[in-house]
DNA sequence: GAGCGCTCTTGAACGGCAATCAAGATCGGT
DNA sequence: ACCGATCTTGATTGCCGTTCAAGAGCGCTC
């Protein structure tokens, strides 16, 4: 194993960087972090990320990747709890990425990559409360609005500061309009 | 007539900056567009902005008040209007600022200034919004969460590109919620 | 109309940023 | 021991928002 030595060095740097990346953007936020300050944050010279990393949208993107997988993952622990208690465990997760999440929506639009990124995330969470919504047995005319809208306004309450009850008054609204058949 | 005379110039060329930031900032973007190249489209030096604005945000808080004036005076010649026409036509007036939007979103984390803007005109907004509902016949209960959730899809509506068909559908099950009573 | 002070403008500079470059260190395979 | 690929680094580039110090322009007063 000649390159398959030096490629799983290389994988596990790539990891550690990912590991502060990760943390930095979360706590600080991807534009307060600055790659001087990741390169220092993980111990090596402010140029070597850009060996593992084309630019600094790719950190990004990686980081993305990897919090999207664990979430993923994680999410198995509660797909068969009542539709309603998912929505609140969506919300939860996404608001301890808030960051995270605003910085997808911002650079979305000056990055193709994270554009693409982002379109399949929704493609993803779309399908996934799609189906939850079919199965508690909201008709299949409008089903796809339906969902655009329970999309929408978790987006909205994670970008906009609200009360614990305000944000429970309108996931209330929202149910009301799944439980109830039209 | 001392410093008239001169407060009138400087609200002139306060207004002439201004002209030139709200097209570039509406047709390259707030990010796309420097202090410099803002400077040399208004034909004056690079520093010459900051005698009349404290820094880049406040200039886009500027922008902003003088958009949203505009609007609030175009308004009243639909404000007779059925309420889904004036809906459609806050959507249309909101996509051509579509940028402008964006960058309101995206420095609302950065700048407390821009924050308590986007704050206000979400309040303005959401008031004439509700009143409207209240008056087309929704309960009084759960009217505050309708309110976040018509506004909320209609920033979703915004920020993801979605086709004519797609936006009229949600459109449409939006506006059977409120034709319906509950 | 000379001098004064406020308003306004400007070229130059500063510090921070993402990204690049060229030179050198490290290390596995021969 | 040597070579070449892989990896690291200090120095540099170019752009950005912002600041500074110096100097115009202009109205007022004596």
């Amino acid at each position: 194993m000649p390159a398959n030595k030096r490629h799983q060095d290389r994988e596990e740097k790539r990891a550690e960087l990912l590991v502060e990346a990760r943390r930095l953007f979360i706590e600080h936020g991807y534009e307060n972090t600055s790659m001087a300050s990741l390169a220092k944050a993980a111990g090596v010279a402010g140029n070597t990320i850009y060996w593992y990393f084309a630019d600094k949208d790719d950190v990004l993107l990686a980081v993305l990747d990897d919090v999207l997988t664990e979430a993923l993952g994680d999410y198995e622990r509660v797909a068969t709890a009542p539709l309603e208690d998912q929505v609140v465990w969506v919300v939860r997760q996404l608001q301890q990425m808030q960051r995270l999440v605003n910085t997808v929506h911002a650079r979305a639009a000056h990055s193709p990559a994270i554009d693409e990124w982002h379109t399949g995330f929704h493609a993803i969470a779309e399908g996934m409360f799609r189906e939850a919504l079919a199965q508690a047995g909201v008709d299949h005319a409008g089903l796809d609005a339906e969902v655009k809208i329970g999309v929408f306004t978790v987006e909205g309450l994670l970008t906009h500061g609200l009360s614990q009850e305000e944000q429970q008054a309108i996931c209330r609204r929202l149910a009301e309009q799944w439980t109830r058949p039209t």
